[in-house]
DNA sequence: CGTTTAATTGAAAGCAGTCAAACTATGTGG
DNA sequence: CCACATAGTTTGACTGCTTTCAATTAAACG
């Protein structure tokens, strides 16, 4: 019996939200699951497929994804350690996303049947369960706003800024900055950009001082500065007070 | 009593997807709700405000929208008649975009306490509204993908086939086309662009015959076209089998 | 080390934005 | 019913942010 269940991540977020009893706790704990290694850049989810099984991010980054008919790929979201990563599709029959690790990532699967069931007979998992949607939901929103209305340096900027409160919510981010595992051709997916112009935003933001920059690493030695540029407001994440 | 009550149009929608049972049905029916009328572009919520309330839009077409610092606006979704406008804040404290009429409307306010309520204690009116937010997040979702990374042709035809998708699927639009209730500078807040380049994107459309305009009425004369210009597939919009 | 992948840089082209003005509805008050 | 005011649409000229295409440099990997 592992010292701390592999689900306990995936507790722990839920309850961040929603006081959970200790039954309801104890029965996400219970909850059946399979844990894989995956590498990078493994599916997780194709669109068009039935989704069978709901994947937990243990650790690593994850990211949600859609294809033009032309090919052009756009992230439409990203997903940090401790993120469930399939919400999005349980109740419905075909997938619309297609889901990858970013890095090399452990996940906790998790049969699409139980965590129904988990949810059915516990309302309030099931009220987390909707909140962990609605946060997603706000996020998207905003990531909506950020591609349509804000010019290349602010997208960057806001993005950089976002992760930087994600992580540092999981507490996965110190003052040093953090490590951002994507390639800026995916940083460009994210944000709507080619990668050519990431490479020369970065470059910008890198020779203003708002960013310091470390192969992947990041760290942002003026958040103000940087949340200025970003036009950046913590509010969508649901994060509860934190930052500015 | 009235003949039919205000709420038949959610409780036909929320049971689009899940079987409910009578009493379900009846359930929703019986909710408390207000009915208003409103003006074009009044404000349901507002970010930073608490939701108090459910909105159902009965009739007309209602946004979802944000603004960046400077002003520049991006709506980040379109509803029309008969969808619940506030599930994505029904368990958030602070709203973090605002909703507004497009066109005058009629809605129902739903005291918020009574939905959290009917919801917890009814689990299949509990999956029909979890499926109801999941459906708007993958629509969110393509709006990103689309904004992202198609250009502005590809992008507005995208819109026009959704839009006609979903009048079609409550009803509301026949083969001679539809009303868009949106001015040009509407459209381009929602495809994040100028109203300019609608303009001049939208004559191009219909230059090329993929659609006739007539003031704010859109036909699509050849689906088929305009459908592929705009890198359209109906799947994210989870409404079953449908056209193509 | 050689190979592959990612990052970087330069030059040129293009899509969309900006600014401004004219035109067309729509609506109001006289 | 007309004159005027307002909101929305249309058009033109110009600017510019971002893309595209290509080539070079740097890092990661076996």
């Amino acid at each position: 019996m592992p010292e701390t269940s592999p689900l306990a991540l995936l507790a722990r977020k839920l309850s961040g939200h929603v006081a959970l009893s200790s039954d309801d706790f104890a029965a996400v704990l219970a909850l059946p699951c399979q844990i894989r290694t995956l590498d990078p850049s493994t599916y997780l989810l194709r669109e068009g497929d039935p989704p069978l099984q709901c994947a937990v991010l243990l650790s690593g980054f994850a990211y949600r994804q859609k294809l033009t008919g032309e090919g052009a790929r756009q992230i439409v979201s990203l997903h940090v350690a401790g993120e469930a990563l399939d919400l999005q599709s349980l109740y419905l029959d075909v997938a619309d996303h297609n889901i990858q690790t970013l890095t090399r990532a452990e996940v906790a699967l998790v049969p699409r049947a139980a965590l129904r069931e988990l949810i059915q007979q516990r309302p309030a998992v099931a009220h987390a369960a909707m909140i962990s949607v609605l946060v997603e939901s706000s996020i998207s929103r905003e990531w909506t706003l950020n591609i349509g209305r804000r010019d290349a340096q602010a997208r960057l900027a806001h993005l950089l800024c976002e992760v930087a409160m994600r992580l540092d919510a999981q507490g996965l981010a110190g003052p040093d900055g953090y490590d951002l595992p994507m390639t800026q051709e995916q940083l460009g997916d994210a944000l709507g950009l080619t990668a050519v112009h990431v490479n020369r935003t970065l470059k910008t933001l890198e020779s203003a001082g708002l960013i310091v920059r470390n192969r992947r690493h990041v760290r942002i030695p003026a958040w103000n500065l940087l949340r200025d540029v970003g036009d950046f407001t913590g509010r969508y994440l649901h994060i509860g007070p934190q930052h500015a």
